[in-house]
DNA sequence: GAGCAATCTTTCCGTCGTCAAGATAATTTT
DNA sequence: AAAATTATCTTGACGACGGAAAGATTGCTC
């Protein structure tokens, strides 16, 4: 098993499958989702353009793939951050969205990959598993919050974690697509920073009536 | 000028560069933006493969004059729901927000296409004209906020517009991407009113001091 | 060691975007 | 009004792509 250690084998390469994985995140960092190719990927690895029918179904199946890895490094990112973190939720909150911007901004094009729905299949089992372990990083510490404050809960159910979520993922799209860069001299971690910062002490000051 | 009123010329068109547009928004509805196709494009046209390019430089250049007409849209969109909404501020940005995201479920193709930078060539006088054209619709309403509380102005300079903004871009990402729709059942118009609300109360009641 | 399954290559097909060259229509010039 | 010019559209070609089919080579199993 492993791979051979005889140099180089034209036939069975030993670990294509990884050797596929590793070629295309480099590929896909170097031209982007739109330039990725299968062939290149193929070259890339040093293997016929047809050898990865044989480890992935298709073009579909090695993206599917390369953004289910991308998701569990979304999820590190969060978690690493949180660890960083004091422990009230508040603060874990803006230590889980920090870690999501700071993953987008890392590896933009695997960010954009993981959301393009039609380049990759939404029902794979990996795929799924791993977006979901991502996005539970970002929903526990809301749990949390509406732990210590039951009114917020009941008022606001799960409404609070689709605002974060849909902050800190519209932020890095609109700051990747360079659409958010022009309106201040702040960089792109500070000014995360400060939205998110923003936000929550918002919601966090928000907590009895008023709605 | 016109059209030809001579029923079928083969050559001549007469306007074909607005009915590949008009071909080239119904192809992107129907098969999203990667399976855009600037053959099927003519074909839709009733025109030859390389017909297109006399009126666009290429297939990018195609499809940067469809994003430039759905940003066009878009700001008509957030200007319509602001027209109905009260005039007082947080109404304003209430019915932008509304209008942003009633753009990006009714059009999704559209949506997409506008921020898929590798695709469209956004030094486009006209792309980035109109994109910056719709901005203003939200951008309007967060100065018209901070005229009215100059502390707030002070204190966060544009860091709400950009709240807002990644706010409600990636709602409506998130919700096109079927991920946040389990989480509620609630129809998407009215998550997201309740999502925008939310984080305005907030803002809102967090006017003085308390950062 | 023989058969079998897995892995990889080669070849082929249809489609794509773009280019070049030719044909046709409209416009301008004379 | 006729000719020349320009704009518009077609046809045909090229290389690159994803995928399928068939053949070659290797490792595994019995």
């Amino acid at each position: 098993m492993a791979r051979t250690p005889s140099g180089s084998n034209a036939y069975h390469h030993g670990d294509l499958r990884s050797a596929l994985l590793a070629a295309a995140d480099s590929l896909l960092e170097d031209r982007g989702v739109e330039g990725f190719t299968l062939r290149e990927c193929a070259r890339r690895a040093g293997v016929s353009h047809a050898a990865p029918a044989h480890h992935f179904k298709d073009v579909r199946g090695l993206l599917t793939a390369v953004a289910a890895g991308a998701f569990d490094r979304l999820t590190t990112s969060m978690h690493d951050r949180k660890a960083l973190a004091p422990g009230d939720p508040l603060s874990q909150l803006q230590g889980a969205g920090e870690g999501y911007i700071a993953f987008a901004l890392g590896e933009p094009q695997h960010f954009y990959l993981m959301f393009r729905c039609s380049v990759v299949n939404t029902e794979d089992e990996a795929l799924s598993a791993s977006g979901r372990a991502a996005f539970l990083e970002l929903e526990r510490p809301v749990a949390a919050l509406h732990a210590v404050d039951d009114a917020m809960a009941d008022a606001n159910g799960n409404i609070d974690a689709v605002l974060l979520w849909s902050l800190v993922h519209g932020f890095a799209h609109l700051y990747l697509d360079g659409r958010v860069g022009r309106y201040s001299e702040l960089d792109a971690a500070t000014l995360a920073e400060r939205v998110i910062g923003r936000t929550l002490t918002a919601l966090g000051g928000h907590l009895p009536a008023k709605l």
